[in-house]
Formats: C-alpha cells, structure tokens, sequence
RNA sequence: GACCCUAUAGCUCAACUGGAUAGAGCAACUGCCUUCUAAGCAGUAGGUUGCAGGUUCGAUUCCUGCUAGGGUCACCA
C-alpha cells in the first residue's frame, strides 16, 4: 500500500527521535486492517518490544499519536494489544478514487523490455480434448494476459504432439475400419472422429491380448501369470502393427505419411473449432514431428563438451547422480531420440524464433522430474535462457472416482462440457426472463459467455499448483463464487452507467473533491480498487491467475453490498450521486479488466 | 525401496508469504423484491487446520518424526 510506505520513514524517525534507536524498514510491517477491527492500516508492534522496554499498548500509542501529528491523511487510531489500527481521512479515499479514476491504463504496468514464452495446450492428436486440457489452457491464455498487463512482451506458443506410437493407433484402426468415412461423410467433428478409432484400437488390441495370454497360459502352465500377461501385451498384433507403422512413418513411406496427414488434418479442424468456442489463440504452433529430430545435434554437441557419456550399446545418458537425480536416457541406441531429446532441441529452436528472457511450460506435475532435468541440461550446456524456464506445474484436475483415463472413457469432453453449460446457461436465462428482447444471435452470445465465464473462472479459481476435484454429477454452479457472479455483478453496474447516461447526469472528477464523509461501503470499494495492481504484479511473480480470480470476487462483493444498502439515483444529494455513479464506473472498469485477464468476457446486460 | 507433492467446516476452495477471534461459496435454517437486475443482500449454525513434538512474543504458514492419499523414478509422451 502506498500509504505505508510513505509513514514507514516516520515510524523509523520516532524511533530515532524518542529511542535514539536506529530501526530498520525491513523490521516494520504494515497490514491492511481486519475487518472486524475499526482502521484501515495496522502497524504490528511487537517486534520492537524486544528492543523497547514498553507495554505493546503503551508503544503503540506513542507511534500512533506520532504518526498523526505528522501525517494529515491519518485521522484516527486505536491500539488493540500489539496492533495500532490507523484510520485514514475520508479525503484521502476521495483523493485516492480521483487519481486512479484519472489514469489511462489503470493495472497496466508499462513495457519491461522483456520477452517471454508460454507454451501451452500441447494436446496430442489422437483424441479431443478433455477437461484436464481445459485447465491448463485456460492457465496458460490467462498467464499470458497477466504477463502482458506486467509490461512482458508476450509469445503464446502450442507444442502439438503430432507423431508417435498413439497416432499410428488410430490410423490403424481407421484403416482396418474405417471404410472410407471422412467427418465430413458422418458429420463427426474431426478430433472425435479420429478419437474413436483410438478408443476402437485399444478395445481390439486388449481383445487380441487377452487371447494371446489365454493361448500362453497353455502353451506355458508353468510360468508366472504376471508374466504371461506382460508378454502377451508387448507381443498383441494389434500393437506390433502399429510399431510397425510407426517404423514406416519414420522411414517416410508416402502412403503412411498421406493418412497420417489427413487425419491430422481433420484433428485440427476439430481443435480449431474448440479454441474458438474457448476464445483462445495461439501466436505460433509448433508440431512435434518438425521438431523431433532437433535435439540430435544437441546430443552431439553434449557428448563433445564431456557433459553426456555413450554406452557400450551407443546409447547416449548424462549422469545426474550428484544433483540427486538419476542417470537419463537422452538417445537411444539406434540413434532415434526420446521425449527429452525433443525438448532440447526444441528450447533451441525457440530461443533461435524468440529471444526471450522467460520461458514458461504449462504441464501437468505429473512431468515435475521430467522439466527439472530439461532445465539442469540446458543449464550445464551453458544455455543463456536456460535459468528462466520455468515450468508451470498444475494439479491434475480429477473425478470423485479418481484420474480421468481416457482408454478407460473416463474423461469429461471439452465439447460436450461447454455444451453442457451453454444449455444450462440457455435454460436459467430463459428462466429468468430478462433478456426477452435480444433477437436470437444476441441471446445466443450471451449463452456462450455465460457458460465459458462460469467454466474459466471454476478451473481459474483455484491454485494452479494444486489437484483439483470436479463432480461430473454436480454442474458448474451459476451461484456465489462462480464466473456469472462477477458477469452479473458487471452487467448491473452497466445498467447504472447506462442510466446515468440517458438522464444527461454529468460532473467532473475535480467537484468529487468537495465530498467530505464516505460510507464504510465506498471505503471498502475503494480500498480494493486501490489494490488491483499489486494483485496484477503478484499474479505474475506467482504465474497464478487465481490470485486475480479471488481479487474479482472481493471486488464483486464489495459491490454487491454496496449496491444493496445504498441507492445511487434516489440518493438526494447531489454530490454523493455523482460520486456512486463514479465509483460504480471504476468498480466496472477494473472488474472488466480483471475478468479481461482471466479470459472471461462482461456482458452489459444479462 | 528412493524422491517429489498434498492434507483446513458435511462438500469445493481461501487465508496478503510468521500476526488479532482461520474466511468464502455450496448444502441447511431465518429475514429482505411497490425503490437502480433477487444469477442478489443480510444473518444463524458448522473447525483440536491429518497426528505428535520443536523453533518464538505469536505457527494453517518454518523444522523434525509419524499417518493417509496422489505422483515420479520408462529405450511412452
């Protein structure tokens, strides 16, 4: 607060003054008050005890008495055991409302200078999206707002994982059964079209496992069931085909690559559809099966600065035993990398597009090792951006039934979802009736707002770092501290301003200086109103968007308790209006811009 | 087995980074629409912050040891 800093030199004065003590700012410390408590800004006292010989009580006093004598903004205070509360002049909180009221791009910090990346997104093309996937893309879309309201020049990038062992599944299974049928010849979206074979291949190969473990358990009577069983699934023709696949697409065979372009390709158009249902984009797309061969060179380059070892069988390993981690595998023995092996070169190539000074991953904690390690090779390569990598480890979003799997169809579909809430959100509107003059693609807007507000802010709100539970039997609430709230609370403040407007009521910000009393609402209004850039700043240092998740709800509170015990246009007097009807457009603007970074749009009516 | 997370009201989550009597929402109960949108506001009830120690003026927060749950330790990504 900057009220605090501008007392925490005269706290070290009284004490330089009346103790002839020299106290050092890092020893004081200021906190909003309570508010249970009367005051505005509490000074903690107790940690000078030790070097005053005085009751909390008694010191707390003497500074507050001291503090008011040399600061006009402080009106009042009062001790409470070792906690001095000071209350501010209601002047102060007009003056405070003007001078943000006047700024330009009020929680908008200007440019840093510096460069970051977010990747995020990073689906596989196998199957659509799920609810884990809407979590971390809507982290990573709101991160790279609130990067931006920090003065970052930001990169929003995607890492599709294209190529691989799941994708031959799919296109196997589309080739034995697929009989020709594209999405377009079934009306299937692309992503789930080609997400069924998937689901279709892993029903035949543990089909085809099953039997072969049957046929094992014959063959062999005396051998461990729990071996018959994992060679049965390392030797499933399902699965042998598919490596079989794989082996072809990586010798570059024309037919493969042909299906696997084009099933790709109705992929995208699926995951198109659904970041634009999400209102999300990405800046640039990189796809793994363009990157994959990358990290080779780096592997080569290891081995050359003594930093990586080959063994006998001339697969390449750093050994990471003395930072307390494990021996890695970074190439295997026939020359093709791993997941690592990718990484690395890709950092490379995104350094080469973007020299940035950040790097963020969006991933799950389920890879925590697997980014420690990244980070700890490309530091002992002597990677100029390898110390600002940063990976943004979120919980795993689960079911009251555990994990969400998806061979076991036990994922909740990002499509169906924010279908689901677009009728939940059709359904409660209609319900209420307060829109009955939107024609149909206005109302229609307004669903799709509704639903997604509701959606982002549930998987915003908490701690990305922690799990988070959803209850597929329970819908997304529309009621308390949920997205809608703070849309609802926006679109009533709207109707404020609105009429306002119509009844030509004009002022300017300076005659607001006149007003002498406040109510405790406005007071608490303002307070938080005051504080939105800290919370922007600290959203950023945390790469939390929950932090501007609960700030929005703080602030659509204190409105709402506002907006309920006092009345704007039936306030008689004049001075007073004008000023709720200011504070009420300050309180709109900062809401906005808050539900702005968190990705959710305000409706002016709803 | 080793390492890393997590544990707060019946449920889902907070707690300004060590500060006051641990707060919200949902669910339950009670009031408030003839006045600016009741998708709202106010109130009641609900807690040994997993357990046991320690550090200090002061611990949900830091340290140690337990217990429970999850994750990782793949020539999968």
């Amino acid at each position: 607060m900057n009220v605090a800093q501008v007392l925490v030199p005269t706290v070290v004065q009284f004490f330089a003054d009346k103790y002839s003590l020299s106290i050092s700012e890092s020893e004081i410390t200021f906190q909003t008050t309570r508010k249970e408590f009367e005051g505005d800004l509490t000074l903690i006292v107790f940690p000078f005890l030790k070097k005053v010989k005085e009751t909390p009580e008694a010191l707390g006093k003497a500074i507050g008495e001291y503090l008011c004598s040399h600061h006009a903004q402080i009106a009042k205070f009062n001790v409470i055991k070792g906690f001095l509360n000071l209350s501010f002049s209601h002047r102060l909180w007009i003056e405070t409302l003007i001078q943000l009221a006047q700024q330009e791009n009020y929680g908008v910090f200007p440019s840093n200078g510096e460069k970051v990346m977010v990747e995020y997104a990073s689906p596989n093309t196998n199957k659509p999206l799920h609810l884990g996937h809407m979590r971390n893309i809507f982290l990573g879309d709101s991160l790279a707002n609130i990067l931006k309201a920090n003065g970052y020049q930001v990169m929003k990038v995607n890492l599709v994982n294209d190529r691989g062992i799941h994708i031959c599944k799919s296109m196997l299974a589309y080739q034995k059964f697929g009989k020709g049928e594209t999405p377009h010849t079934t009306g299937i979206k692309g992503d789930h079209f080609v997400g069924n074979y998937y689901v279709l291949f892993e029903q035949e190969n543990k089909k085809a496992t099953a039997e072969l473990f049957e046929q094992y358990k014959n063959i062999f009577p005396d051998e461990n069931p729990e071996t018959l069983a994992e060679k049965a699934a390392k030797e499933s023709p399902w699965l042998l085909e598919a490596q079989q696949m794989l082996r072809k697409w990586e010798e570059g065979d024309p037919s493969t690559l042909q299906l696997w372009r084009t099933m790709n390709s109705w992929v995208y158009e699926g995951f198109e559809a659904t970041y634009r249902k999400m209102g999300v984009e990405f800046d640039k797309t990189y796809y793994e099966s363009q990157t994959y061969l990358l990290g080779k060179a780096v592997v080569e380059e290891g081995l050359a600065k003594g930093i990586f070892f080959k063994k006998e069988d001339g697969s390449v390993w750093i050994d990471l035993t003395s930072e307390g981690l494990d021996q890695k595998l970074l190439l295997r023995a026939d020359g093709t990398s791993v997941y690592i092996t990718q990484d690395l070169g890709t950092a490379d190539m995104k350094y080469a597009d973007f020299p940035m000074q950040k790097s963020i991953y969006v991933v799950g904690n389920e890879q925590d090792y697997h980014f420690k390690v990244l980070k700890l090779i490309l530091q002992k390569l002597g990677r100029s951006y390898a110390d600002g990598i940063f990976h943004l480890s979120y919980g795993m979003v689960e079911l009251p039934s555990g994990k969400m799997k998806s061979r076991e169809g036990t994922v909740v579909d990002a499509d169906d979802l924010i279908e689901e809430m677009v009728q939940i959100a059709r359904q409660r509107t209609r319900e209420l009736g307060k829109i009955d003059d939107f024609d149909n693609a206005q109302a229609e807007a307004l669903y799709q707002m509704l639903a997604l507000g509701a959606l982002k802010y549930y998987l915003l709100r908490v701690d990305p770092r922690k799990k988070m539970l959803f209850n597929p039997e329970e819908s997304i609430d529309f009621q308390g501290d949920t997205g809608v709230y703070l849309q609802y609370t926006h679109a009533k403040i709207a109707a404020i301003l609105r009429r306002a407007s119509l009844e030509g009521i004009s002022y300017s910000l300076e005659t607001l200086r006149a007003l002498e009393q406040l109510s405790q609402q406005e007071i608490e209004l303002i307070e938080l109103l005051q504080f939105y850039p800290q919370r922007v700043k600290e959203a950023a240092q945390e790469y939390a968007p929950s932090v501007i998740a609960s700030y929005a709800y703080e602030l659509a509170k204190a409105y709402s308790r506002f907006y309920a015990e006092l009345s704007i246009f039936n306030e008689p007097d004049l001075l007073r209006r004008h000023f709720r009807i200011e504070l009420s457009a300050q309180t709109a603007r900062v809401l906005r811009a808050a539900l702005h970074l968190l990705g959710i749009q305000a409706p002016e009516r709803m």
